[in-house]
DNA sequence: ATAATAAATGTATTTTTTACATTTTATAAA
DNA sequence: TTTATAAAATGTAAAAAATACATTTATTAT
């Protein structure tokens, strides 16, 4: 990346080119929320080689194209879903870890709402939603990319409202209690969650109930996307 | 990434050979400590294009070494330093980052003891230190990467005991909290701050004063990372 | 009318965080 | 030897946040 002092400068790209070049990759852990479990859109490879195994869903980054623009390519090709929560997690660069060649892979997760998605375009393309306490085992290191997009939920969703990136747009209170206890599996006590969740006065309450659980029902809320962008402006942090 | 229902499998490799090599590099970001200020280490290119111009230190990732090895490699090349603290950034990956070839990079932060550091291979490749509350303008993204360093360094110093990387192994107290005070750019109470260190258990008085900068000299602490490491398995997480 | 069931709610206790001022220790100067 | 100096070291009370815990309410089906 240097020369040595009093040598003549000479230009980057001629002192580079050793063919360091490499196929770059993404790959997509997107998550999912259905009756109170986390799930993960696996994709059953049509192609050589690891044929048939589970993967993630990835793609090369083009030449043209930046790498976040080709997670979002991958993401709407199998989802139909644009505008997305998804966000980088980690580069996988290991030299040794594709066999064929190599190929660095920028892992992203990515939060989807269950009934969003286009049903047939997942089904089109071989992808099946599991549930994140029973997977398959994964093709080359797809499974640590799991692992680690896990850990991170789990961490970042203390202090971003990450939970409601994968309910509906109205969601009750149980059901939003319930995405937190499958992140940080662990259970919650409801009146201490109520509690904190009211606390930083990002829900609106609606008028319509959820009956589908109970006979009673449970009030619907939306979340403010404004009043929490003013919470956060005025120093303050939602944590949960 | 997938082929239509039906079609049959074709070898990945040859589905994939569009030309969509590309460049790896890797960024460091490396951040020392001195006089109550946090500095961060750059260079002054002495090849074109942007001969001059102040950068970080880089390298493009070889074709047959591990990204990490990479950032390790950089970082000892111009410090002379191994086994220090270097964690993965952040991925720029925009199509268009660099006027000259298609190039993403990989940033890495780090942290340094400025007393360990080898001097004189630094000022070889033209490195200096800069007050990150003075920096020139640097090439490319890297002003970019620097504030999303300080950031996520800022961030993370709050749950995992990063600002005792800055410091040499023994230390006092108020140099301590001089470091946490770069870090978080706020003064802190010297009563509430002693509290909390001392409540993990996790410093070892020694006998030693370090006369430096009062008459009366302030007690030396190591810190003790099987301490440290027995706090976390316990469930405790570290926090300051 | 009654049974059944999830939703909704409040309070007391403990823990953590914050705010704040004085004493101590060693040295250098008088 | 005394005294002045200056940073290091220390404790406590008040406020805020987190935790533990049990009953009532609303609706539907029987």
């Amino acid at each position: 990346m240097y020369k040595e002092k009093g040598e003549p400068a000479i230009p980057l790209r001629d002192a580079y080119q050793h063919d360091h070049k490499m196929y770059v990759a993404t790959d997509c852990i997107i998550f999912g929320f259905d009756a109170g479990n986390l799930k993960l859109l696996l994709f059953k490879r049509r192609v050589a080689p690891f044929q048939g195994d589970w993967s993630l869903i990835g793609s090369f980054v083009k030449i043209d194209e930046d790498v976040s623009a080709a997670a979002e390519r991958v993401l709407e090709e199998i989802t139909g879903l644009r505008d997305v929560f998804m966000e980088e997690l980690k580069t996988y660069g290991a030299a040794n870890r594709d066999p064929g060649f190599r190929c660095i892979s920028i892992g992203q997760y990515a939060l989807i709402r269950l009934n969003d998605y286009d049903k047939e375009l997942v089904e089109q393309h071989g992808a099946v939603w599991h549930d994140v306490k029973e997977l398959p085992s994964l093709v080359l290191d797809h499974d640590q990319m799991v692992q680690d997009a896990l850990k991170k939920l789990k961490q970042k969703a203390r202090y971003q409202p990450l939970g409601f990136e994968l309910l509906p747009e109205k969601f009750t209170i149980p059901q939003l209690q319930s995405v937190y206890e499958a992140i940080y599996q662990k259970e919650l006590d409801s009146r201490n969650f109520r509690k904190k969740v009211f606390s930083y006065n990002v829900l609106v309450k609606l008028e319509e109930k959820d009956k589908s659980t109970s006979k009673r029902g449970a009030f619907l809320y939306k979340f403010d996307h404004n009043r929490y962008k003013r919470l956060t402006e005025r120093g303050y942090n939602f944590e949960i």
